[in-house]
DNA sequence: AATCTATTTGGTTATTTTGCCAAGTAAATA
DNA sequence: TATTTACTTGGCAAAATAACCAAATAGATT
């Protein structure tokens, strides 16, 4: 693999790692809806705070959601709302999981 | 989040991480040419046999590939194209964290 | 039957990721 | 000005991931 291409990989690798976790599916998911602050997000996640910022700067650094702190609250945005097309092909990836379960037995 | 949620999110995370990994997206860009075996891959990617194969039994088991042995060869296939128009939406993420960057100086 | 070839699996080590707690920051309120 | 609130950052321990080498497997060839 020459450098160009492997760049080309690695930037992509970067973004889907960004959201290769349950609880930043979650706030993607969420901010498909509207805007959310920190706490709210925090509440349905159920984890500490700490760690939903966590999440939250890994999306942002990634460059899928953006933040606007308005008095004490920050307030979260998907910031491109086309990763919202991804559920719908990986509901399929789990249906031919579950097919491929089923023909195992 | 209830158990149900969290189970659902979990399951979507598992595809995601699948795909999480620069070696991983060229063999499904790749794949998605049409079947490649092991050894092609490996040629592509550069990496330890063992490697590229831990690589497709991670995609295998995430149900994105399936594989075929004939002969010697093991041939791997894409299960699920509609993985392929997640590039399209990476790059745009990929735009917006240029943005970014500029707009940082 | 012995050997060769393509691939997988086991084991080890290094690196990355995750989650919590504690401490720090910044805006709002008393 | 001191305190409170919402959030971020630093630090640490546990868990997960990744890469390689060596060994095992399975089919093809001699």
């Amino acid at each position: 693999m020459n450098n160009k291409k492997k760049q080309k990989y690695e930037a992509r690798a970067k973004v889907i790692k960004a959201l290769a976790h349950p609880s930043r599916l979650l706030i993607v998911d969420e901010l498909s809806k509207g805007e959310r602050c920190v706490c709210e997000l925090r509440d349905m996640i159920g984890a500490d705070i700490s760690t939903v910022s966590k999440h939250l700067s890994v999306l942002k650094q990634a460059g899928i959601v953006e933040d606007d702190k308005r008095g004490l609250q920050v307030w979260y945005t998907l910031r491109v709302p086309c990763i919202l097309n991804f559920f719908g092909c990986i509901e399929e990836v789990l249906k031919a999981m579950a097919k491929q379960a089923r023909q195992a037995l």
